[in-house]
DNA sequence: CTGTTTACGTTCTAGACAGCATGTC
DNA sequence: CTAGAACGTAAACAG
């Protein structure tokens, strides 16, 4: 189909394709107009990766718009919604406004309601619903992204029952869903009453095979020799005929320390073939990289860019990340050994992918167990990049002769499996009927099975029961703690309720840190009286934790005589530990000898916790406690400025992971707080400060200071050495005293000055002040006896 | 005696959304 | 119902 015959289109977006050097419609996308995407209609597109799916969604999108609508874009991954968002901001010079929603990030200026095109996670919409977003009203047009992403156990639900939502908001609502391949794309149509365009073509060859001893046996029966030399690895083997072809490899493998061992493997097969050039431009990467963070991590990761190898998980930090995928697309990093991160992530195409591991450590089935036709499909699905590769190919790597044959029944020609809805799950509808219910989508028990009928779930099951039965469970757990009310047949959601649905939090989580929390206040009153072994039953009354309901602990909060309770004196420590615990974190793992190191941290700091700690006995509930308790003094160090090395190599994490503990710590604290002062509890305060103190990294002397803008830990904790100890002091403080502390930067002085609200920022003509060092190894381990006491556990269990 | 290879036992395991109000080194 | 790569340590071995 020629661009120029778009039904339903906007006038300019001919021309402007045709500028793009696109001519004609991709097969897929001529059949997508053909069932009317331009035209307003719903459509299921199950097509490869590659193969032109944001061109469908652009010309619903557009075309939607066009006629005076608005259209919205669902991602899977924060990092798509950027890459998406800058698709689409070339039609920004059409006079089309584009606007991104994340939970970490919101367009600046213009709300969300004045833009033609909103692009945001299934998450962020879904909050958008349950607080009422006006604009969500106005919506003509919603594109999913990855629908196929509704079969994950955790966020499916999500997707599902928000789209639910969107469309029963608005009856008229265009509803365009892409998926990858699946085997059963017509049931996704069949619930969003679409059209449907199920399709394997893809705009260049993708050849899947398997190599086995010398030879790479590919799909179409032929094969080619591919000799594995020496003590070289069949993968190594592989990457060194792409590289004699001037290709560069995407290697996929089960697990992060894999991926940091093949790379540092592969680092010796690719050196040998980079020019000088590359080299050189491989050390300035290289160099950036170490910037990026001061981590073991970090500098393996730069060795191995330095020779045109790479790893890339999730344990590295986003610095890290954009700088290999960034080299990769450059084709100046030449391999790069990958966790699924990359294969789900943003667009990295290469000539050839291995997928060296088909199965992964999965605890719940017990050991290793294959990974599914779609994921390994979703990794094949990066080889080749449009209009660079003549080809793409995917290979399997097999170890045993008969594994080639599983390996090509198993993936090569395998259909990928069905998508199933996993709705009927309790921790899934734990959250949604809560989140149904409070914002008005249902009102009765029936209300809610009749919105839930709207869902995948529902079409894709005959036992309505199933369903009745778990909502029957939710309810009444919603109930008991004082989420929901159920008076004469209706459904109505608490001001709690309201506040947990509002907060994005899942109802357990909220319990969780509401009860612990109320025990602490009573536990203090106690403590008065007994306060002595922590190890001895805990003073406060047995709570049965989940089941607590918020009306008896209103009935303490105005009955009892007030507790002399300091809210105050609540540790941070104790505020991690709770929202460590929540099933909102994840959870760090415990590794050989961390049980018996946290059963004595446990012993020596139970008193600070929050809530009876469960008995040895429960296995799994004290497994928990523990690695909480881990979580909870990764938090704390953080928020001891104790450096970053430091901290990965005492948890066994990566510099990403601090990242992501700090970051859902911060957002869970900030709830916790709304929570306390909804349920009257006076912790507020506290809870305030272990926020800010976890959110910037700093003890309590520098918070302060690291909230000026452009102050983080490192260079408040300069201030304060130097003497400036606060903002106020800061806006008055000797300019050379200032500039000594932030070892004589001016710019960075000049900007700091000017955050802090100083008359006359302007370093000119100030020299640093010689007396003022800025030593910080020295300066910031100023210890609070907690942390020595750290240290030395750690030096002392180490050495066992 | 010392450096290198081999054998065997132990260890450990992917990813990442969300409030609210603005900004790290 | 289900694993296997990486690594540390000890033993064997070569020079």
């Amino acid at each position: 189909m020629d661009v120029a015959d778009l039904p339903g289109v906007p006038d300019w977006l001919p021309d402007h394709l045709h500028d793009d050097g696109i001519e004609e419609l991709y097969p897929p996308q001529a059949e997508a107009v053909e069932a009317g995407v331009t035209e307003g209609e719903n459509l299921v597109a199950s097509i490869p990766t590659a193969s032109g799916k944001t061109l469908i969604a652009e010309l619903a999108m557009l075309s939607s718009v066009a006629r005076g609508g608005k259209a919205l874009y669902i991602v899977p991954l924060r990092a798509l919604a950027s890459e998406k968002q800058a698709d689409f901001e070339e039609f920004e010079q059409y006079g089309l406004d584009i606007g991104v929603s994340t939970g970490n990030y919101e367009s600046e200026g213009g709300w969300l309601a004045d833009k033609d095109i909103v692009v945001a996670t299934s998450e962020k919409v879904d909050s958008l619903v349950r607080n009422d977003a006006p604009w969500i009203e106005d919506l003509t047009c919603v594109v999913t992204d990855e629908v196929h992403l509704v079969d994950d156990g955790e966020r499916g639900p999500t997707l599902e029952v928000t789209l639910a939502k969107l469309r029963r908001l608005n009856p008229d609502l265009q509803t365009v869903a892409l998926s990858a391949t699946i085997g059963n794309a017509e049931a996704l149509a069949t619930w969003l009453d679409a059209g449907l365009v199920d399709s394997d073509w893809r705009p260049i060859d993708l050849q899947k095979g398997v190599h086995y001893g010398q030879a790479l046996h590919l799909e179409d029966g032929s094969q080619q020799r591919l000799s594995v030399q020496n003590n070289e690895k069949q993968t190594a083997a592989i990457v060194r005929d792409t590289l004699e072809d001037d290709g560069s490899t995407l290697v996929f493998v089960n697990s992060r320390r894999n991926a940091e061992a093949a790379a540092g493997r592969l680092a010796n097969t690719v050196r040998p073939h980079l020019t000088d050039e590359e080299r050189g431009q491989l050390a300035d990467i290289a160099e950036e990289i170490r910037d990026v963070s001061d981590t073991e991590t970090s500098d393996d990761l730069a060795d191995a860019v330095a020779d045109g190898a790479a790893f890339h998980h999730a344990g590295l930090s986003r610095g890290h990340r954009e700088l290999v995928e960034d080299a990769f697309r450059d084709r100046l990093v030449k391999v790069v050994c990958a966790t699924p991160t990359l294969a789900a992530g943003v667009n990295t195409p290469s000539r050839r992918v291995v997928v060296r591991d088909w199965r992964r450590y999965d605890g719940s089935a017990g050991g290793m167990a294959p990974l599914s036709v779609l994921e390994v499909h979703q990794m094949m699905g990066r080889a080749g990049r449009p209009g660079l590769d003549p080809y793409g190919e995917a290979v399997l790597i097999a170890s045993s002769h008969d594994e080639v044959d599983e390996l090509f029944e198993r993936y090569v020609w395998a259909d990928p499996e069905p998508v199933r809805s996993k709705l009927a799950a309790e921790p899934a509808l734990r959250t949604h009927i809560l989140a149904t219910v409070a914002s008005g989508f249902a009102r009765s028990r029936e209300g809610l099975l009749e919105f839930l009928a709207q869902t995948l779930y529902a079409s894709q099951t005959d036992d309505s029961g199933q369903l009745e039965r778990v909502v029957d469970d939710v309810l009444t757990y919603l109930q008991r703690n004082d989420f929901l009310e159920i008076e004469g047949g209706e459904l109505d959601a608490t001001s709690l309720g309201h506040t947990v649905s509002r907060l994005y939090l899942d109802p357990m989580s909220a319990a969780e840190i509401v009860d612990g929390l109320r025990d602490w206040e009573r536990g203090v009153s106690d403590s008065t009286s007994a306060s002595g072994s922590p190890a001895d039953t805990p003073a406060e009354p047995p709570a049965d934790s989940g089941f607590t309901t918020a009306s008896e602990l209103a009935e303490d909060a105005d009955g009892s005589d007030d507790t002399n309770a300091d809210p105050d004196d609540i540790s941070a420590l104790g505020l991690y530990h709770l929202v460590s615990r929540t099933p909102d974190m994840y959870q760090l793992y415990l590794r050989s000898g961390d049980r018996e190191e946290y059963e004595m941290e446990l012993f020596e700091r139970e008193d600070e916790l929050l809530g009876p700690t469960p008995s040895e006995f429960e296995e799994g509930r004290f497994e928990d406690w523990l690695s909480a308790l881990k979580t909870a003094r990764l938090l704390e160090d953080w928020a001891t400025e104790v450096d970053e090395a430091t901290i990965t190599e005492r948890y066994g994490v990566g510099p990403g992971d601090i990242r992501g503990k700090v970051e859902t710590a911060q957002w869970l604290l900030g709830a916790a707080e709304s929570l306390a002062s909804e349920v009257d509890l006076d912790a507020a305060r506290a809870i305030s400060e272990a926020r800010i103190r976890v959110e910037h990294g700093v003890r309590e002397e520098l918070v302060d200071l690291a909230g000026v803008r452009g102050v983080g830990r490192k260079r408040a904790r300069r201030l304060f050495q130097a003497g400036i100890t606060d903002r106020a002091e800061l806006r008055d403080a000797d300019k050379s005293v200032v500039l000594a502390a932030l070892r004589g930067r001016r710019k960075t002085a000049e900007n700091v000055l000017e955050n802090a609200g100083h008359r006359d920022p302007s370093m000119d003509g100030v020299e640093p002040a010689a007396d003022v060092s800025v030593d910080l190894d020295d300066g910031a381990d100023t210890d609070t006896d907690a942390e020595a006491a750290a240290n030395e556990d750690q030096s002392s269990l180490g050495d066992f």
